[in-house]
DNA sequence: GATTAAATACATTCATGTATGTATGTTTAT
DNA sequence: ATAAACATACATACATGAATGTATTTAATC
């Protein structure tokens, strides 16, 4: 019964794949390791083998998950020095476009939604604020930076110009994750960011 | 044993109240009837008096919720014929004031952001998509009253800029539900509003 | 031959739901 | 008005099922 080195590789990852299908279907408390068995058609030993605990599962996945919404936002942030304006234009077609085709992508940004990082879930809750705080701090930085080039007005605040770019961004998001069916979003997209955001430069 | 009728619904609100507390603290999945009994210093036995089952307390508590965001947003955009970006800046203030006094308000509406309403809440998802539905519906007869009176530019794409509104605020939200502790949203009101959504009569 | 991937079997825990008990409120007939 | 008949609020006790975690086994790799 005993595979190799690859195959039990690959059995994990076989896990991690059905478990983050199943946590945001059902939700991650509702999800049993019989659900994740059956559906990654292993038995629930093999679980028990490869992780020490549900919550653990989760963690792996986030810890796998290297293309997540921050990193996708700060390669655009940190690559040039274009008028916020645009990058916000920018980053926003790229996040739904990747929403809309990588269904893993799709699976763990919905789930961070929509799960209370709460009990077996705390540290997952620290380690995405964290990354959040970071995210934030390399937008100001950005904003700044921009400030100096003379894409970005100076007399902008740049803490509010920076909460205004988060919220259009979340906003969005969410829209398109729960309502996208009814609004088109898609469709409208560029001039839902058009209206969406100052631009210092008008 | 018996209770007069005005103690059993007092006792009734207080489980509603007590279950939305720890709805919101454990993530509905998590909890347990004994939990809700203990938290509202009655028996499980008065919950499967009161309710039919779990789900059923949640759908009980949001029929009862009458002052949601939903609502605050459509009193404003029928009162008045004001500039859209007036409204906006007005709904966004009253959210967040709202948000920050009323922890039944509070919770609710976080609940709301963090649970995934699939299984035996799915009625609740129509429920709240229908609400969304004919929020945006109202939205848009107010922009075209709008436009109508001057106070929103003809040449305004209106689908775009309810999604805009939309998005805005939900973005704004979101932000002060999950990270305010850590942007201090409230200071910047003022400017984030300024920024986040175009102003056409400018 | 030792180790390990993964299945199986089992013991334990825990939540649910129901059935029943009981005390008290409410209603109705007189 | 009041007492009997009934309904209701809620507690308690218990039966059931399901999920967890662990211990054991199997079989193949290293």
């Amino acid at each position: 019964m005993r595979r190799t080195k690859e195959e039990a590789e690959k059995t994990k990852q076989k896990i991690m794949l059905a478990a983050l299908a199943i946590f945001n279907k059902k939700g991650y408390a509702n999800t049993t390791y019989t659900d994740i068995a059956k559906a990654a058609d292993v038995t629930r030993g093999a679980i028990y083998h490869h992780f020490f605990c549900k919550s653990d599962i989760l963690k792996e996945i986030a810890i796998h998950h290297k293309d997540n919404i921050n990193q996708i936002i700060e390669k655009r942030i940190n690559q040039n020095c274009d008028s916020p304006k645009q990058t916000f234009n920018n980053v926003i077609k790229i996040l739904l476009e990747k929403l809309s085709n990588d269904a893993f992508f799709r699976d763990f940004e919905e789930l961070k939604l929509k799960t209370n990082l709460t009990g077996e879930l705390v540290h997952l809750k620290s380690f995405f604020d964290k990354e959040f705080q970071v995210g934030v701090k390399h937008l100001h930085e950005y904003l700044r930076r921009c400030q100096k080039v003379g894409t970005l007005r100076k007399d902008i605040n740049i803490n509010a110009y920076s909460i205004a770019i988060a919220a259009g961004i979340t906003g969005v998001l969410e829209l398109y994750t729960r309502y996208n069916d009814y609004l088109d979003i898609e469709k409208n997209l560029p001039e839902v960011c058009e209206y969406l955001l100052y631009d210092s430069n008008k």
